[in-house]
DNA sequence: CGTCATTCATGCGTTTTTCGCATGGTGCGG
DNA sequence: CCGCACCATGCGAAAAACGCATGAATGACG
């Protein structure tokens, strides 16, 4: 059965003519008698009474009327919605980082976007595992490390840097490192335990200044970004801590300001069928907005 | 924008691959592939995530889906409802008939209609005007003359045969007439008034044997043929009664038996519009078949 | 990890359908 | 009583759709 001829049927009943049906539709006269023809014998019933002044719907007729109404208002409905998501962001945004970039830096951001796309609903997924977009764990994601498979969209947002810091306690009793030799005589501590090597890059305390295949032994571990500020602004010992960690007028010191630092990119990455979602082209215009915006 | 890609949309939907949707609608794969490129062209957004295995709705097609399965819904259960108007006869069916006909003769056998038919419900609309069937006044007529308008579909049911009936405590008293001259020597009972012309045929005593431009006047004109044949019974004088109003068994004498009398056809009448409803159908042939048995 | 099978996209020639025009017929209104 | 507005239909043209074949991509399976 060809469903579009319910369509065409539809305008015919509203217009009560096959020629004004025409003019509406875009359609000769005869076209739309063919088609209505063509629809009752495929309904094997006819539809109209044919009158020299017009139509009149039989008895059948105003059974399919009532339900080419009924589809047409459903049919309807969609198509606002399907403008809707095109054009209005709404629904539900999974969005994972990791838990360093997620409290520190999207956390503070997130209530001016939650302002712009009130219809939008985000939930932030924060762990140093990086979730699987393809399987649709997340919808989006931040991540420090470009993604390699082809089907996932990417775009940098900006680069994470690094420096060596210290509290002011610490450098008080210990004194500053001299040099990266000299890291061997301090309390080092580090970012680690089950997160992904990744993120080993701030390891770099453990091989500056020294032979890679026998690097030092931190004296504190912790999987925690934040703990582990916390332990060096506390005085426990030196840290590689991403500078986003470190606010304006923070208490801790920058050391080995000299020595060139590892650095990471940032990346925006959300898999290439979401691209046509408003809420994902919404969310990811809004922190690319916020990168460019957001210096070091 | 065409609806029959919708159709198609939803087969593929459902069978999650364009060469099984193809299967399915007797098309080939390729046919599925532009149809749904082109339906994903008029919403303007892309409907699956082609893969390898097969297809997966897009956050649009599942709107749409939604809408596409709602609608074929809605068309299956008027196809269902369709058939059933077809074939089962239901609904409301108007049936008017003279007074005389639809008390004596229809009401009787109504019964038997309603217990074969339980889902058709039945008004009688018992007049001697005739109802206009196109102004769908009634849906369905049994007429005692034959309908002139092209459109309306006519059907003979059976014939009225006409007698001159008397009571046998008038034919004591007054006697039998002998010949139609000698009805002027006798009261004479008519049906008339308002009612239509056509039914003056039984005004037959007023002329028989008579110059027709001088007509005997009747000693009782009534416009309710049973009110006339109460009359009747009970020796208020002669009158031309349809056999149908005499039961078998009944104290009314016929006479002027070797007379030619009136008689008139009784024609089944409903506008050719209705001819396919099923309730149209089932009580024509209800009807005709009560009138093959029953004869007079 | 390589091979294989399955699936979708697309170009091309053909077939099928559909369309518009013109004509004829019909019924209601002025 | 005429005329207008409407619907049905035949016919040729135009357009759309179709099927086939091919190519590319990707997940499955050994």
């Amino acid at each position: 059965m060809d469903w579009d001829r319910i369509r065409i049927f539809y305008t015919v009943a509203e217009s009560g003519s096959f020629t004004k049906a025409g003019d509406t539709l875009g359609l000769s006269q005869s076209a739309v008698s063919r088609q209505i023809s063509a629809l009752e014998r495929e309904v094997r019933a006819p539809l109209f009474h044919r009158h020299t002044r017009g139509l009149i719907l039989t008895e059948q007729g105003e059974l399919l009327w009532r339900a080419a109404r009924d589809m047409t208002q459903r049919l309807e409905k969609t198509k606002a919605q399907l403008t809707e998501t095109r054009e209005h962001p709404s629904g539900e945004l999974k969005v994972t980082t990791t838990v360093g970039l997620g409290s520190r830096w999207l956390a503070p951001r997130l209530g001016e976007f939650l302002d712009s796309y009130p219809d939008v609903r985000v939930e932030m997924l924060l762990t140093d595992e990086e979730l699987d977009l393809s399987m649709r764990q997340a919808d989006i994601a931040i991540r420090l490390r470009q993604p390699q498979q082809p089907d996932l969209i990417q775009r940098k947002l900006f680069t994470v840097h690094f420096h060596v810091y210290a509290a002011p306690s610490y450098i008080k009793r210990y004194g500053e490192p001299k040099s990266l030799e000299d890291l061997d005589n301090h309390r080092i501590l580090s970012f680690g335990g089950t997160s992904p090597s990744y993120l080993l890059s701030v390891h770099w305390l453990g091989t500056a200044g020294r032979d890679p295949r026998n690097p030092r032994t931190p004296h504190l571990l912790v999987n925690n970004i934040a703990a582990l500020r916390n332990a060096v602004e506390h005085g426990a010992g030196l840290a590689v801590l991403p500078d986003y960690l470190v606010e304006q007028g923070s208490t801790l010191v920058q050391t080995l300001r000299e020595s060139e630092m590892p650095s990471l990119d940032s990346y925006l990455v959300y898999p290439e069928e979401m691209k046509t979602v408003a809420r994902v082209q919404a969310f990811r215009d809004f922190l690319i907005q916020k990168a460019q915006r957001w210096t070091f």
